[in-house]
DNA sequence: TATAATTGGTTTGAATTCGAGATAAAAAGG
DNA sequence: CCTTTTTATCTCGAATTCAAACCAATTATA
């Protein structure tokens, strides 16, 4: 139990796991977005879809806050994805402000069909990891990530 | 100990895992950049800023390798630093194809400022986290991210 | 109610990244 | 030597993202 220069130490062991962190999000969001391309989508437009599958209807500046994107990524991101009719936008009545996105019958189908076949994608890449592993990476994870006081 | 379908329960960890860890990488990266920035450079620079600094003059395609960026990025990256005149392209004699970068004094005084810092900044990042549990965190997350069989 | 501030969404412009060639040099094979 | 292949860098164009400016609608405040 030394205690000489606590502070260094860690500093170095901060920087390694800064550096592991982005390498293995790196590696595993290539895999990610190489198994989602085969359906002719991008990561953001999988969330997106994947968010209205699992949530239903969301207006959509909630939908950029869910998944991390820009209120001016967002006009982007759904104008794609009503071009390709996988969803379409809808008035809110009560606040003329709000659009809601929601998937068409045709989002709603390729989802039925690309979403499990993604989640078997995730269990494959994180197979490395037994259950135990994976449920404390979880938590140490989601501890490192914390320092923001939202969400 | 219910063995009820463990395939599709680790199904569902898994792809928690990801979310989790790229929502951490996010954060982090976030933070990260917005330190960076008060020295009007971007990660990508930084990064090879750092490298230059850790590890010397480097060969331009290796310092691509390192910070995982493609080489038409790096030609990019290399200019803007080269314009900042924090460091300088220089031919390699033996081999004309290559082309070293190294810091200029420039580069290397701001560095030399700027590192320390920076560590500094990562190291509070991560404070939410014990010594012991930035280990783990480093073990679980370099394993969960080598099952790319190359590093 | 009039005015100010906030909110949701879009438009616009710039930054960054990558992939697909182009070029040029070096290495390998005959 | 003379291909052929490989390697290193750069150029170009497309894709993606954000920030800033903006409009319209809503909410808060005087």
């Amino acid at each position: 139990m030394e205690k000489t220069d606590p502070k260094e130490l860690d500093e170095g062991l901060a920087l390694k796991l800064f550096v592991v962190l982005n390498r293995a999000q790196e590696a595993v969001q290539k895999q990610a977005t190489q198994d989602i391309k085969r359906y002719g989508l991008n990561l953001s437009e999988f969330a997106v879809l994947e968010l209205l599958y699992n949530k239903g209807e969301q207006p959509i500046q909630m939908i950029g806050k869910k998944v991390l994107l820009a209120s001016s990524s967002m006009t982007y991101v759904i104008d794609k994805l009503a071009k390709k009719e996988y969803l379409a936008r809808r008035a809110c009545p009560n606040d003329r402000r709000v659009t809601y996105a929601h998937l068409t019958d045709q989002g709603m189908e390729l989802m039925k069909d690309i979403f499990p076949q993604h989640q078997t994608a995730m269990a494959t890449i994180f197979a490395s990891l037994t259950k135990e592993e994976k449920e404390m990476a979880i938590t140490l994870i989601k501890k490192a990530g914390s320092f923001v006081d939202e969400q």
